[in-house]
DNA sequence: GTGAAAGCGCTAACAG
DNA sequence: CTGTTAGCGCTTTCAC
């Protein structure tokens, strides 16, 4: 076993040939004879070679590495949407540097700081807040170095990068829309982040809904939330107690929905029966436990596929005609029960 | 904005310095006077200068990227593992370049490959299978390269590795003896894979539980499993349907709890009143959801930072005394009822 | 179709 | 304390 890795050189002698040979079957580029070929693709595997990347790197001034930023690698929803990037990165021999800020836009900062000394091809980040001017500037910063940027579910204060979204706003329309329709007239909502657009697209499509439909909104049924499950229990158990409750209460992400869960469980109240419950995302664990949530649903791995090919098509073609392509993907609508409440269908 | 990266001589020229004295400041090396060391900062911060680190790779031919290589991103076992290595990767100031698996061998294979391009300073990996010998000589082909390599939570046929595992076989040996010490004589369990380490040792926890309580094996309470939720539920509808069923299933990891749930669910079975539970790694949402599932746990995140602190000893110390070290972090029993059943209990 | 040679950007002796 | 210089391993003209 080689102590060390062979370098073009080795090869060469090896095979009898120039490293410029090497390097062309190492390339597929120039033709290089048959014969010369086999000796080079024989030496290579003798000697278990394998090009040092960083040597390419340097010298062609490119690479094959991407930069993903993501918050909180332990949401599942983060986890699919890596699931999806890391698909379609290996179809495009693409390799992966993974960053997690923890939702911390100071990580971040240092994060996107440290990436730069990577010379990466391209970066895909979910950003923590969508205010942070130093941020901004930092991935602006990247754009004018020639590296694309693609934001995903997140976005910025600006329209200069590629994004990928989903339709929440429509999603939670038709969702809030529904409750409506069933007889709801009494519903709450908890918030996520507003400095982030699934917050504040999700708040508004409810109030949309609401007004669509002649239901005035109440201050009291609009719960700022910040994504956790903490805050979204605290949040459901005042709701809940309030005077005059809401007979629906919609969860803006999912781990709001786990939230929420958890308060009713403790309060005794059964979704689709005494209460309401629209979530946002769908999870699976949940319809394994028998739980059955009405969701607004997307795609969260095509979103990451979605990103990476964004990225991709930047790579080839110098012209950039569509700089800051807005990718909006399609929500869905799950209906599972857990919207209605009998006694509110009843009053109708 | 630089349209173009600066490189180490645009930094020397604004300066007024050689390169060698950018190159010192950077890296603190040697000592440079006061105001040369304030020239090159000034001028590193007006050209927005970052080191490219392909060229510092090749030159010092070291790296600071390591490859994990993890078999299913979206299991939450492997989430919290991910974030585990990458807090710790974060504070050695090392990059992660992540590969997935999807818990195939080939897949495997191929990323192993790839990663030998980039000559990481080490490999941190939960292997598909233990019996793959291709795999296994390729890891050691990392090793025979200088290349440092870490086995998490599965092991390989061998013990040149390091490797960070847990007291599986313990942990389900106490959980199994509790289930017998307060009544439990019918007591079936779902395997993992029986091909790698934390399938059969849970398997053997299990098994030696039962001889240490004069209880024999029954063939028919011991399914094999795979790890996966589909299967586990499938089983434990065979189980519950069994003329003679167990008053006790022991689900070996977190899938086959909610396996398990799932078919409870359907059946009508509470969990401490009609049928025992135990379960292996603790799950978050089912406490959320007040599921109160008996335990065998583990601290997941550490065994990620233990993985890497393993890597960064081998970095350093030339001398490794200890290559193979085998790093077992302990298993937790804890009770939350679900291992109770009142009939159970009374027949004692 | 093939080889010689000039970089890519940086580090690390080696002189001074 | 500082500058010169020789690589690190590869790609890529440019001649042949």
């Amino acid at each position: 076993m080689s102590r060390q890795e062979a370098n073009i050189y080795e090869i060469a002698k090896e095979a009898g040939v120039s490293i410029a040979t090497v390097s062309r079957v190492m390339n597929h580029s120039t033709t290089v004879s048959e014969k010369n070929t086999k000796r080079v693709l024989d030496a290579v595997k003798k000697l278990n070679y394998v090009p040092n990347n960083a040597a390419r790197c340097l010298s062609t001034s490119t690479s094959t590495s991407i930069g993903v930023v993501i918050p909180d690698i332990n949401n599942p929803f983060f986890s699919q949407l890596l699931q999806g990037i890391t698909r379609a990165a290996d179809e495009m021999g693409l390799n992966i540097f993974l960053f997690g800020t923890n939702e911390s836009s100071e990580r971040e900062h240092k994060v996107l700081d440290s990436m730069r000394e990577h010379r990466l091809c391209g970066i895909i980040i979910t950003p923590v807040s969508a205010q942070d001017s130093d941020t901004l500037q930092k991935l602006h910063n990247f754009e004018a170095l020639g590296i694309p940027v693609v934001l995903l579910d997140r976005e910025v204060d600006s329209n200069a990068f590629d994004r990928v979204v989903t339709a929440d706003e429509e999603g939670v329309f038709l969702a809030v829309s529904e409750l409506i329709r069933i007889g709801h007239r009494k519903i709450a909502i908890i918030t996520g982040p507003e400095a982030s657009r699934p917050g504040y697209e999700r708040l508004r499509g409810y109030c949309r809904a609401l007004k669509d439909h002649g239901i005035s909104l109440r201050e009291d049924y609009i719960r700022k939330g910040d994504f956790m499950v903490d805050c979204a229990y605290a949040h459901t158990l005042e709701l809940c107690r309030l005077p005059d409750p809401p007979t629906a209460i919609f969860a803006s992400n999912n781990m709001t929905t786990y939230g929420c869960l958890k308060a009713f469980g403790e309060l005794g109240l059964r979704i689709g029966e005494d209460i309401a419950l629209f979530g946002f995302d769908d999870i699976d664990e949940l319809r394994w436990l028998n739980y059955n949530v009405s969701v607004v649903s997307r795609d969260v791995p095509a979103m990451g596929e979605q990103a990476m090919r964004l990225l991709m098509r930047r790579f080839d073609s110098e012209d950039r005609p569509e700089q800051g392509t807005r990718t909006c993907l399609p929500t869905e609508l799950i209906m599972r029960g857990s919207e209605r409440v009998p006694g509110v269908l009843a009053e109708r």
